[in-house]
DNA sequence: ATTTAAATTTAGATTAGTCTAAATTTTTAT
DNA sequence: ATAAAAATTTAGACTAATCTAAATTTAAAT
């Protein structure tokens, strides 16, 4: 049996990963998860003798395979549990996450696949993640940011790099959602903002903003 | 804060105490949980301690009023999730109480009460039991058991006492559900079964059965 | 009213997860 | 190439929740 523990460990690890290629170090899961590296080490030697990690001293620690799947299956219930919150409960998109947190640990196969079923299979969660399906298949949007796109392409919102709920409203304030069109319309050399249509409408947004933003090409 | 141990320990003192008037005592509680006596013990301490429970050694316990509104704020929420996994996710009612298990410690008002509404601030779980509202205020209904019930009176079904899927099963078996019309036919003095008139149909149920029904008066 | 049985509590140990402080290894800078 | 800095690990201690086994209290039985 795993623990809620080594969930949230294992959750880490992956999403940790994901950035670089290269090996997880100590320091980084303790920042992550807001505890301290000795802590981590105790914990990168369990999940290594449980075989849901490799791990070698000084040197830094990856997921099997086993361990991959089981970061995929919580990833999978955190998103489907945030498209449920925003879509049934009227949670706004800035409120889902912390709740989610706790939801994603609830043991039940049953349950998670008849919420899916219920929410009609969604493969994104309402930050534009994708969300796996119950083989832990899943494909990224060809995705990039406001901030490397190109003047007078077209482009749609798909997904949002900051969760934070000052972002978040930022955008609900400025009525950008997902899937809003945008078209990049001027790219200010002086503080890097951005000018960009949206909804009829000009606005100018920040370099941060820009930075934050994923759009697909339209 | 409150951890989950010591939230599973109120709600089975919640649920002990409801029985009788008395006070809850250790072997009790000790079955109920499925632990050791000693633990209980220390559990009971603790929870005197931090003031939800009146405990006395060697003579048992009682929760507080703070204790108390603890208990029914966990029924509120296993029985709220009961009814969601019934209604939307298609489970069956002898397969919720494990899950409700679980979700009934996710710490969100919010949640609560959106999904409460979300189900229309329902007055009573899949298995006939009343539903706590925000204030933790609930009715039980005038129920009575099949077996004490009178010859020749018209019942409806509002609930089970017996909530094993052996029972459940046989219920839906026999399309006995909540809310199902009974009228009381026979009361056969040798075994005590008793023959009902249910959906236009006659059977004859087992005394065990009689004993794990509850009926309202029509 | 004692004795026996049952219930309960205490004492001391164990496990999971965490911490601080000291020791070790790796990396970086000169 | 060696010293200093940064990262990581070890050692030892702590808390929450649990257990076994022994001691104590209460209840039951003669």
């Amino acid at each position: 049996m795993i623990t809620l523990t080594e969930e949230n460990y294992i959750k880490a690890i992956y999403h940790l990963g994901k950035q670089g290629v290269e090996t997880v170090n100590t320091n980084a899961i303790a920042e992550a998860l807001q505890t301290k590296a000795s802590s981590v080490t105790d914990m990168l030697k369990k999940l290594a003798e449980k075989g849901y990690a490799d791990y070698i001293k000084y040197q830094g620690v990856n997921l099997t395979v086993q361990g991959k799947k089981i970061a995929i299956g919580i990833i999978r219930k955190h998103r489907l549990w945030e498209v449920f919150l925003v879509e049934k409960l009227n949670f706004k998109w800035d409120e889902v996450h912390q709740v989610a947190e706790d939801l994603e640990h609830i043991k039940s196969e049953k349950l998670i696949d008849q919420l899916d079923a219920y929410l009609k299979h969604p493969t994104h969660d309402p930050h534009g993640d994708p969300i796996p399906d119950r083989d832990g298949n899943f494909k990224q949007i060809e995705k990039i940011l406001l901030s490397q796109a190109i003047l007078g392409n077209k482009y749609k919102c798909v997904g949002v790099k900051d969760t934070s709920s000052a972002f978040l409203n930022y955008l609900d304030a400025n009525a950008i959602a997902l899937g809003t069109e945008i078209v990049l319309l001027h790219k200010e050399p002086f503080d890097q903002s951005i000018k960009i249509e949206i909804n009829n409408r000009e606005i100018t947004v920040s370099q941060n903003v820009a930075k934050n933003l994923f759009l697909k090409t339209v």
